[in-house]
DNA sequence: AATGAATGAGTTTTCATTCAT
DNA sequence: TATGAATGAAAACTCATTCAT
């Protein structure tokens, strides 16, 4: 009853983090509320009395999952810092799931961020993306960024590579130890930061359309 | 026999065309045999007439559209063009899927490309990668790129901002019309390139770890 | 594909009667889909190709049977016969169910007449009651029948005590053969026609208070 | 333990209560043990500790309406009053629940009285109509009641118009206001013991079959 | 080739009842 | 007494796949 967790939240917790390694392992769809029930060591009825369906137990995983992530970078962008460092207060929000917790990131990207399926919550998905799109902005504004590139564009392009990369590790393609994600972060952040800076703008090839499709 | 698809190919090729469309609709696990025969105009039955099973339905999708995209990628490595040539040849080659059938992509992009449960496949999402990495390891060596750069982590970057704007477009969340589709290929190897390139090294700032996380 | 039922019209029709046998003997709610399939010797996932759940069942064997019902009544209130005549037709419309399905009737009466759980459609309900309150009212207008009696009491009255021989003869509380039934029908004619007719008024008893409750 | 009632007693009732209403709202099946709890504003555990069972629950509103019932019934029995005059009275301890309580009435009407799932409680039921009817087959023998008339038959024509009249009132078909329930009460008694009075035998029309069913 | 009725294994979900606290 | 977490048997329902026609 006081600020401690309850028994019941612990358990409600127990339910939750058993369907996070479950949906990681198996995917949600093969994944049996008997699984999850079996993982988490209660009887499958227990479900129940926490979540009203498979669904939101997934849909739960997600929220909290996401709020967290946007908690973490709207203090990223309310830090006032320049832009090529909140670029990396990005880059730094979106791995640091990855590297506390490996398995709802898998879950999260995999069953719900690709999905339309589950979400008209792709609402949801455009925030991060947002939250780039205006620190690119506001980077261009300050004379930090190409003025040549729509802000949705470079957005796209940033949310992509740091995704792809989170994807990567989820998916066991590249390796996604403590130091690989160290050394992604960095350059992650050197690559975009100089592909998008104003000087960067002059190097460009001229415009042709001469490749064959 | 010869090249005119017989009576059998066309209706084999209508399931098809419907399977991707319904899938690309809802999603490979939530769509039913039935809804695929329905949206091809066909009992259910029928499917199993053409295909043993659901799975080798999306398996077909799969193949066809993967084997079209992997030639192209292959011509373009064996083009003998400079690196950010070849670049660019390998985003067209991934944009042209979507520019001549959006719903195809679609299904590959979201029910296969993200999914190790389909796939034991994930081998075959390599290869795209594996060619942007061969053309920017080529590029390093010809001193076009950066050396400080992991090839892995570069191909992994590259390949997700690509994925993410098809998917911006597969999802709808931006526009992904005729005229969008060239300037985003312009600019992703324009922000690409310049971001990756050698004189690119020098303009990283130090890199440094004092952003709370 | 004529006129003639199909072969899938009979096994729908087979699973609806085996629906009323099962839910006759034991009742909606202890009636499990499993026992309905098993007395039309189908297995149970057939009855979902014919109904979209247990529930629908119950409903189509009502809407069936009200729907036979109400006609026969509508056709006794377009006849044009007198009052008393019509009465004794409202009589046998509802008797005739009994005699020719008793087990629809038994079902009908204990699963939805009485039970405000499936339907908001008591609207339903109200219909033949409604007929025999306009045959009473017509009954008053044209001299037949007493005045001081309001025509819904009137209604009801009747139709409460066809029901309850009905319902005496569904849960065997009393003898419902072929000439029970003839006979109940003669003598309820006779009874209400009697207490309804103007001639009564002037029978009763005056009005008072004096018994205690 | 002497007239005052203990707050188990108490808890016990409102339980009770609370469950009268449940049933009357959504029917004995479709009632859950948690709802009559929520009603009760305990939890629903409690149920468990003054009841075996939810159906015992059921049995004791039955048992405690259905007692004072028989009771009242049989002091109209008992009184050595004219039949018509017991008449009233019958209609009286019937409406008289109905009055003071008619949740319990409704429960009872439905979950109970027309169930023989429930009730090895039809022998019960007979109870109140077999009242009925040895009042009418007394009226027969002292010349008050037609004797063309099967007794049996004409107890179930007076419960059921009584019935119908509760059913009407607890289902909100009809009016049932104080009043109403007055004007009923009058009505129904009159209507009855005209057509069944003796006096009325010479009033039916001959008997014919000439009516199409 | 084509149909769609039929199957039944496999799932999710419900809910009365128990029991530790 | 009182709570509500926990159980699990029992149901309803789904749907890929088969197969008689």
């Amino acid at each position: 009853m006081s600020e401690r967790t309850t028994a019941a939240e612990e358990k409600r917790r127990v339910i939750l983090d058993a369907a996070v390694r479950v949906f990681a392992r198996k995917g949600f769809h093969a994944s049996r509320v008997g699984d999850i029930a079996e993982e988490a060591g209660v009887a499958h009825g227990l479900l129940y009395h926490y979540f009203s369906s498979k669904d939101e137990v997934l849909e739960t995983i997600f929220s909290e999952h996401w709020t967290a992530l946007l908690d973490r970078i709207h203090a990223v962008e309310a830090s006032g810092d320049p832009p090529v460092r909140q670029l990396r207060g990005i880059v730094r929000s979106m791995f640091h799931g990855w590297r506390s917790d490996p398995d709802v990131v898998r879950v999260v990207i995999r069953e719900i961020a690709r999905s339309a399926e589950i979400g008209q919550r792709v609402g949801e998905l455009v925030k991060p993306i947002g939250a780039i799109r205006r620190i690119f902005e506001r980077g261009q504004a300050e004379g930090h960024f190409r003025r040549d590139l729509d802000a949705d564009t470079a957005a796209v392009i940033v949310y992509g590579a740091i995704d792809e990369l989170l994807t990567g590790w989820v998916l066991g393609r590249i390796p996604g130890e403590e130091e690989d994600v160290a050394n992604a972060e960095h350059h992650i952040v050197e690559v975009l930061a100089a592909g998008l800076s104003a000087s960067a703008e002059q190097l460009g090839e001229p415009r042709h359309a001469d490749i064959p499709t």
